[in-house]
RNA sequence: CGGGGUGUGGCGAAGUUUGGUAUCGCGCUUGCUUCGGGAGCAAGAGGCCUCGGGUUCGAAUCCCGACACUCCGACCA
């Protein structure tokens, strides 16, 4: 893509200062504001509208699955944080705790929830009997709080959104069908709606998730080379039903430990989103999520006629299920163009005197800028069809951004090489399974092991690091 | 949690070295003229200078402390 001026003065370069860019589209499209506390921020009403629509559609792919919503409350009893003892060890450094009620001291203290594995265990102990109250498929949409020392707006905040899933089932092969449905449903979702390209795959024993038996994740690159975690699935065998004492009665009659599994994504979607497709001139937004899909920017709207025209289009496209909006405020057309494509409006349609004569308007696509007259009669299908083709020529950019920033590599020295001549990126690499190795690639090089890509390829016979064979190929990167 | 940087109307900054009426640009309000890539003129409104303690006749400015933001590492969705 050919270098775009630059149009919006505020914003700082992405190749000036990407983490600076960054927080400027984060308060420039005012998608979210600070608050008084560390790490906990607004999301205010445009930022959330994008969380919205990620909901909804997710939703909608929870119930088809069969899954049911609940909410369960946000206090843990410390005792019952304790019963998994992996699961304790992983979250209890970044746990906030209440110790008081009122002015009185807590008998036991309790853990604002990090995650939820415990109260739904906790709950199922007491629901679940028999083989027939399996499988047991629940959703939350809640919040939950995690004390981090760094934070950054989506990317990692103390207090963040998220759906979590948790499942109950009778056989451990119903439960592993289950985790790789929903990173199935979580992929599918970034790289058609989100326009995001993934690599699905499977944690190293290192990484996974605190009580896991193993943990399944998306990764997504970022415009500026890192990776990112979009989305996990994890198996947690029948370790928490015991440690929590569920059990129910199989059809033999004898009594079992189920299996269990949970998943999530969060509101760092968001930050993907921004980091992914985002440029110097603001965000760039997925039409699926977008809360206006198409903004309609009257020109010269004191001339006779125009606003009214403006409107019927608007009402037209409403109709016709876009998510539209008539901008008939007293900025001018300029500045109007620079606003909504700082906020990443994916169509804009202009409307003037000029076209109203010739029955036609202007769509622009943000992703590219391009230009198109269209005859106002052909509204209706040629609005949404520049939606797809925003969505597409977004997934083919942050495709070829990922692309070219993918290294494949046989040695260590290869690895850091690339890293520095190139940027940072995805690295394949070869790797014999041992933990020194891991550790070792990502001290010489700072990639850390992202996954083992469900998608296999042989770069080498050896491993990167050791020289010993090698059993798999890992998914290097630096992560956010 | 370790190391740097910053904190002044909504936003971005000057002023801090050398203590003495709080300044500029953008934005905001009102009016008129404009309107196909951030319009022009005119008149206005808006500030316990992050917070808490000191020093001083007097503190945005000096001293001590807290907090927040930010960048670089370690940990993490």
């Amino acid at each position: 893509m050919a270098k775009q001026k630059k149009m919006v003065e505020d914003i700082t370069s992405m190749e000036v200062d990407f983490a600076k860019w960054y927080t400027d589209i984060c308060k420039k499209a005012e998608l979210v504001s600070y608050t008084s506390v560390k790490g906990c921020m607004v999301i205010r009403p445009y930022g959330y509208a994008i969380w919205e629509n990620i909901q909804s559609i997710l939703d909608g792919h929870f119930k088809e699955t069969g899954h049911e919503n609940v909410n369960m409350p946000m206090f843990i009893p410390e005792s019952l944080l304790n019963k998994e003892k992996d699961h304790v060890e992983g979250f209890a450094p970044e746990v906030a705790w209440v110790t008081m009620g009122g002015s009185e001291p807590l008998e036991e203290r309790l853990c604002v929830r990090p995650t939820s594995e415990t109260l739904f265990c906790d709950h199922w102990k007491d629901i679940v009997q028999s083989y027939r109250d399996l499988p047991k498929l629940y959703n939350q949409w809640v919040s939950v709080v995690r004390w981090e020392k760094t934070t950054r707006p989506f990317l990692r905040s103390r207090e963040f959104l998220w759906q979590e899933g948790h499942t109950l089932h009778a056989t451990a092969e119903e439960a592993i069908a289950e985790t790789e449905q929903m990173l199935n449903i979580y992929a599918d979702f970034c790289e058609q709606d989100l326009a995001m390209p993934v690599v699905r795959g499977k944690k190293t024993e290192s990484d996974k998730f605190a009580g896991a038996e193993a943990t399944y994740a998306i990764e997504a690159l970022m415009h500026d080379g890192k990776a990112l975690q979009a989305g996990t699935s994890h198996y947690f065998g029948d370790g928490f039903a015991k440690a929590f004492e569920i059990q129910f009665q199989n059809k033999e009659n004898k009594l079992q430990a189920p299996f269990e599994t949970s998943w999530g994504v969060t509101t760092r979607l968001i930050g993907a989103i921004i980091m992914t497709h985002g440029d110097d001139n603001g965000l760039c937004l997925p039409p699926a999520v977008a809360p206006i899909q198409a903004v309609i920017i009257p020109v010269a709207m004191h001339k006779e006629g125009v606003l009214e025209k403006a409107a019927e289009l608007r009402d037209r496209l409403k109709a016709a299920g876009v998510r539209v909006k008539l901008d008939d405020s007293d900025q001018s057309p300029g500045w109007k163009f620079s606003e909504y494509e700082m906020k990443g409006v994916p169509v804009r349609i202009e409307v003037g005197p000029r076209d109203i004569e010739q029955n036609q308007c202007v769509l622009v696509t943000r992703h590219n800028r391009e230009k198109t007259f269209v005859s106002l009669d052909d509204l209706e299908t040629a609005v949404p069809e520049k939606l797809q083709e925003v969505r597409d020529g977004m997934y083919r950019n942050a495709l070829e951004n990922r692309e070219n920033k993918t290294y494949r590599c046989k040695t260590i020295d290869e690895i850091k090489t690339a890293l520095e001549e190139k940027g940072d990126g995805f690295v394949h690499a070869m790797w014999c399974e041992s933990e020194e190795c891991e550790e070792k690639v990502k001290e010489e090089t700072g990639a850390g092991s992202r996954c083992i890509p469900f998608a296999q390829e042989t770069v080498s016979d050896v491993c990167v690091c050791c020289g010993k064979p090698a059993r798999t190929m890992v998914l290097w990167g630096k992560a956010y």
